[in-house]
DNA sequence: TCAACTGTTACGATGCGTAAATGTGC
DNA sequence: AGCACATTTACGCATCGTAACAGTTG
C-alpha cells in the first residue's frame, strides 16, 4: 500500500491532481490509515496511469469517468453480458473520439512546426537589412 | 475597416475570445465607430491569425503578449538596435520553447496512438471468452 | 521529539462560454 | 422602423496551483 506521495511521484501527477481526481469520482484510495492518510494499491496506480494517458487527448474528467466505468465493467468477472455490450459500445465511441482527436493533434503539430520555423526565420539577424516585405 | 464579427469569422475565433485578447493587451482595435463598435484593419486580422497559431503550442496569453511585442519591435522601423537585439533574443527563446513543445506534442501523439489502439483492442468482443489476464 | 509527509479548506488563475440588458448601423 | 450586429458587465466552468494551518508517521 502506497501513500499519495509515492503514487503521485510514480505516475507523474501532483498530489492536488490526484486528490482532484478523487473528488471527481475517478478513483478513491483503497484504504486509509488510522490518521486519515490515503493508501493506494498498485492497481490504482495503473488506473492513474491510464487517466494520465487520456488527458492529453482532451477528454474531460466526466468522460474519463465514463470510460473508466466501462473498463471496470469489462474487467469485472461478474457483470452481465448486456452491461458488457454497452461498455464495449461506450469504449468504441471513445476510441473513435480518440482517433478524431489524434487527427486534430497531428494537424496541430504540422501547423506548429510551420510556426516554429517561421519564428526561427524571424530570429536570424538580417544580413544587409534588405527589408523585404 | 472590419467589425469584430467579420474579424472573428475570418480568423475562426469567438467574439468573446477576441475581446478577451484585447483585455489582455494582445491587440486593441485600430478604431471605433461613433457608437463604440470596434474597427479592425487587415493587419490586425493577421495579428489575430498569428495568435491563433501560437495557442495550440500552449503559450499563455502573457507569453503571447511578449512574443507579439518582440515582433512589433522587429517590424517597426524606428526601434533602436538594442531593442531589436533584445527582441531577437526573446524570439529565439520562444522558438526553442516552441521546439520543446513540439517534441512534447509528438510524444503525446505517439502515446495517444498507443492508447487509442489499446482502446480499440478492448472494444472487440472476445471470441471464445478465453479470459486472458 | 523531530522532520517529512499528509489532511482539509478555500481562494486564485487561465481562457474563455454564456447570458442579460442595452445600444448601434444600415 | 426593424433587425442584425455590437457593447459592457458579470457570473460560471474546468483543472488544477497555492497557501494556511493542523494533524500523522516513523
Amino acid at each position: 500500500m502506497l501513500q499519495i506521495g509515492e503514487v503521485a511521484d510514480r505516475v507523474g501527477l501532483s498530489l492536488r491532481t490526484v486528490r482532484y481526481y478523487e473528488e471527481m469520482g475517478l478513483l478513491a484510495p483503497a484504504d486509509r490509515t488510522e490518521g486519515g492518510f490515503r493508501l493506494y494499491t498498485e492497481d490504482q496506480v495503473d488506473r492513474l496511469q491510464l487517466i494520465k494517458q487520456m488527458k492529453p487527448l482532451g477528454f474531460t474528467v466526466q468522460e474519463m469517468r465514463a470510460l473508466l466505468h466501462a473498463r471496470d465493467v469489462l474487467v469485472s468477472h461478474d457483470s452481465s453480458e448486456e452491461d458488457r455490450q454497452a461498455a464495449r459500445e461506450s469504449l468504441a465511441g471513445f476510441a473513435s473520439a480518440a482517433a478524431a482527436r489524434i487527427d486534430a493533434l497531428r494537424e496541430q503539430l504540422a501547423r506548429a512546426e510551420e510556426f516554429a520555423k517561421e519564428l526561427r526565420r524571424r530570429t536570424r539577424k538580417p544580413r544587409a537589412s534588405s527589408a523585404k516585405r
